[in-house]
RNA sequence: GCGGGCAUAGCUCAGUUGGUUAGAGCGCUUGACUGUGGAUCAAGAGGUCGCCGGUUCAAGCCCGGUUGCCCGCCCCA
């Protein structure tokens, strides 16, 4: 059969794969890339107290409908949700599934299922993984798109937690080079003031709304904070109240904490009034970093996060405080400033001349790998120029050139590809020059 | 869910008012150079021009449909 009568699978519409860098050109989806970031954020929790959680990619619909909320975009749009097999491998008549598009509920839900508060007054969490949302893709969007996040749960709710985690990010982002951001907080109130503060919206936004846009008729209905957010009808929202001067007491004492110990720390930032979150269990403290780039396309949030003390109980558990931020993995990548080095280049190739040689190199390889350095080698019987090029191309530093000569010898060439010094060698000098360097 | 743009070699793209055997650059393989990479030169491999249909003596090009990708809106990371 010819492969053009074979239809060709691809990945699903919106999804990519992320590859080694010798197989794509796009700098935004090499896996060396992710990986880098992976261990920067892995150091700074490291360095914060932070321990991994795994939680499953999928997990009851139940939990995000009601963790997130049923009227949210995330969850009235764009999971990806089905039917498990029922008795008897019945197709549809099992429980109801979802992709998780976010990793906060099943993380609270892992708290509440294994009991942490037994065991620590504050659990301090983060996970690394993909997340799920059945989008229209475009730059800096996908369905299936990583996330790197930490949930800070427990009994304490005191602000010195958020500015200790922005310090965190602040440290990330630095040691990372994203250096083109800013920093954007708010609050969104609590349970107390919240619902004054919507009414009090509603009120006003109502004898507008004929003068406004369409989209915000729709959150008028659905999500009536996200109308603050709209970029068309500023005029109008610059007339609306501030969620800032109607916060009760003990929300703007804990904002005005919060900003103490950002600036004790140096850390800059700006007041948003009109910042708001899409997803319903923030409280508080809510806080976008955005990036001044282009890089992202339309897209400018780099991470999110804030406050959510009520999530726990709305999910059957204790009540519990929870602070969190998820940080857009993809996004990131986008937005690194420089070429960064790839690990899996190796140290060394093995560049072989004729039969003998090649069994005498894959001894040698074997050899070098147990002592720690990286090999690559050519299956190939090759010109030792040709082999020179994929050498090169390897982007390894040195050559060890093994032929007729050198197996005679038992002395082998070690060449710097750099200064394009070259070295005679015994074996175990060679083992002992390459291993230290 | 709604808009806009684009589909030609592995990649980036040319391709004239429709005209014979479809091109370039990069990359790849080989050679010039018998055991030394990056430079230069030469040769070679690699295409049902996304798919289906229509118009025409003739379609990569025109028309209709379809699929895919990209970008934007909404929303988010």
């Amino acid at each position: 059969m010819s492969k053009q009568q074979v239809k060709q699978i691809r990945t699903v519409k919106h999804t990519r794969d992320i590859l080694p860098r010798d197989f794509t050109s796009d700098t935004s989806a090499q896996s060396h890339k992710f990986q880098y970031i992976e261990s920067v954020a892995r150091e700074a929790f490291r360095r914060y107290g932070f321990q991994e959680i795994r939680t499953p990619i999928f997990e009851y619909t139940e939990l995000f409908a009601r963790g997130v909320g049923e009227e949210t975009d995330i969850v009235s749009k764009e999971m990806y949700t089905w039917r498990d097999l029922g008795a008897n491998n019945t197709p549809g008549a099992g429980d109801s599934l979802t992709l998780r598009p976010e990793n906060t509920a099943p993380v609270i839900r892992s708290y509440i299922q294994h009991q942490m508060w037994q065991q620590s007054d504050l659990a301090k969490l983060f996970y690394i993984g993909p997340q799920f949302r059945r989008e229209r893709g475009q730059k800096g969007r996908f369905r299936q798109f990583y996330q790197i996040g930490v949930e800070i749960i427990g009994k304490s709710d005191n602000p010195a937690i958020e500015a200790e985690v922005i310090e965190m990010l602040d440290w990330i982002l630095k040691e990372l080079k994203i250096l083109n951001t800013t920093l954007s907080i708010n609050s969104v109130g609590c349970p107390k003031c919240r619902p004054q503060f919507n009414e009090m919206l509603k009120k006003e936004i109502e004898p507008r709304l004929v003068n406004m846009c369409g989209d915000c008729n729709h959150r008028y209905e659905t999500n009536i904070l996200r109308v603050l957010d709209c970029k068309r009808d500023t005029e109008i929202v610059a007339q609306l109240p501030s969620i800032q001067d109607l916060l009760c007491e003990e929300c703007r004492a804990h904002f005005a904490e919060f900003c103490r110990h950002l600036d004790k720390r140096k850390l800059k930032y700006q007041v948003d009034p009109k910042l708001v979150r899409g997803l319903d269990y923030y409280t508080r403290t809510a806080f976008e970093v955005l990036t001044t780039s282009d890089d992202l396309g339309s897209q400018n949030a780099l991470l999110g996060g804030g406050r959510y003390d009520g999530l726990s109980e709305s999910l059957g558990g204790p009540p519990s405080k929870g602070f969190g931020f998820a940080l857009g993995l993809d996004r990131f990548v986008m937005s690194l400033p420089e070429e960064v080095s790839d690990p899996s280049i190796p140290k060394v190739f093995l560049a072989h001349l004729g039969k003998e040689a090649f069994e005498f190199s894959l001894i040698l390889a074997g050899c070098l790998r147990k002592v720690g350095v990286s090999c690559a080698m050519d299956f190939e019987m090759r010109s030792l120029k040709n082999t020179m090029k994929l050498a090169d191309r390897s982007k390894a530093r040195y050559t060890i050139i093994i032929g007729e000569e050198e197996l005679t010898k038992g002395r082998f060439v070690l060449r710097d590809m750099v200064t394009r010094e070259q070295l005679e060698l015994t074996e175990a000098e060679l083992l002992e020059k390459l291993k230290a360097n």
